[in-house]
DNA sequence: AAGTGTTTATTTCCAA
DNA sequence: TTGGAAATAAACACTT
């Protein structure tokens, strides 16, 4: 089996299923969020054996995104033009590959219906995101970060990283026989290229799909509802991310993972129709940010 | 028209 | 061996 680290999978089929794939190509951009195109780039990019039967993985892997809960879409704003939607990975799918296969997970992430989602009163969620937006918005200024709505009022640790987030990855496909995995105390960007360059070329390593939320479709932290409504079915109408088997303390990457930490300086090669440049900084909360609570 | 997103059905594969 | 996750196929609707 080849193992990441070195250029190329060639032509044989990486050892990692869509999932893995898109959730590390969502994850490895500075955003946390790519429309499907600059998905399958990510992947087309890095693994050849994508390049062949396109009709057929990309049905797939559109299979996948809508299929799995693990993943939400972001709708676009009415100025950024373009097919599609953004991608993301649910806040609260925690570590789906924590059984160190990223071809299949030890249990899909599923999410729950919405009578055990929504609060009891309807006054309960409209409470609930008022304050939410008042803590935001008071350390955020207007300018929220796009997916820090989903720091849904838990607290978490600054250090946490999402288990999709690729230092993540790195570090269990690393783990050396003595279980020790990868030092973190590398730059990142320097680990992520050096360890895994297939993943981290450069052009992963900034995009500038900044989306800050004004319109009418997003709620007051800056999340678009209809993404959370996961097609209008059963989700609840506010945004509450639910994982069975995810710790409530667990935070999202989308915000401790800094795309700061990611490439600060890397040109943005990627095909960008989804990347009008916008400052990074407009994505990326400040520590202090990741630890409002409301509990 | 092409791309995107959703859904259903079936098959394949793997871990328990 | 079996249940469930993943892969594949396909139909269909919607958007750009």
């Amino acid at each position: 089996m080849p193992r990441p680290g070195r250029n190329t999978y060639s032509d044989q089929k990486p050892p990692y299923s869509y999932i893995s794939l898109t959730a590390m190509a969502i994850q490895g951009c500075p955003e946390k969020m790519l429309p499907l195109s600059e998905i399958y780039k990510f992947i087309m990019d890095r693994f050849p054996y994508y390049r062949e039967n396109t009709q057929r993985w990309q049905n797939s892997l559109r299979h996948n995104l809508s299929f799995n809960d693990c993943f939400i879409k972001i709708p676009r704003r009415p100025d950024q033009p373009g097919k599609g939607s953004f991608w993301a990975l649910h806040p609260s799918c925690g570590d789906m590959f924590e059984n160190g296969s990223f071809l299949r997970r030890r249990k899909r992430f599923k999410l729950m219906t919405s009578e055990h989602l929504v609060p009891s009163k309807p006054s309960d969620a409209a409470h609930y995101l008022q304050q939410h937006a008042k803590l935001r918005l008071s350390a955020l200024g207007t300018h929220l970060p796009q997916m820090s709505s989903y720091n849904l009022g838990v607290s978490q640790p600054s250090t946490f990283k999402h288990p999709f987030a690729i230092e993540n990855i790195i570090a269990r496909e690393y783990k050396v026989p003595g279980g020790l995995a990868f030092s973190t105390g590398y730059p990142l960007h320097n680990q992520l290229t050096t360890a895994w360059p297939h993943m981290y070329s450069t052009s992963m390593m900034d995009s500038a799909a900044t989306i800050s939320m004004t319109s009418s479709d997003y709620s007051a932290y800056g999340v678009p509802i209809k993404s959370l409504c996961h097609g209008g079915q059963t989700l609840p109408a506010i945004p509450v991310p639910i994982k069975p088997t995810a710790l409530p303390h667990h935070i999202p990457a989308f915000l401790s993972n800094s795309p700061q930490s990611l490439s600060p300086t890397s040109p943005h090669t990627a095909t960008s129709q989804s990347s009008p440049a916008t400052p990074s900084e407009t994505l990326t909360g400040p520590a202090s940010l990741q630890s409002v609570a409301v509990h």
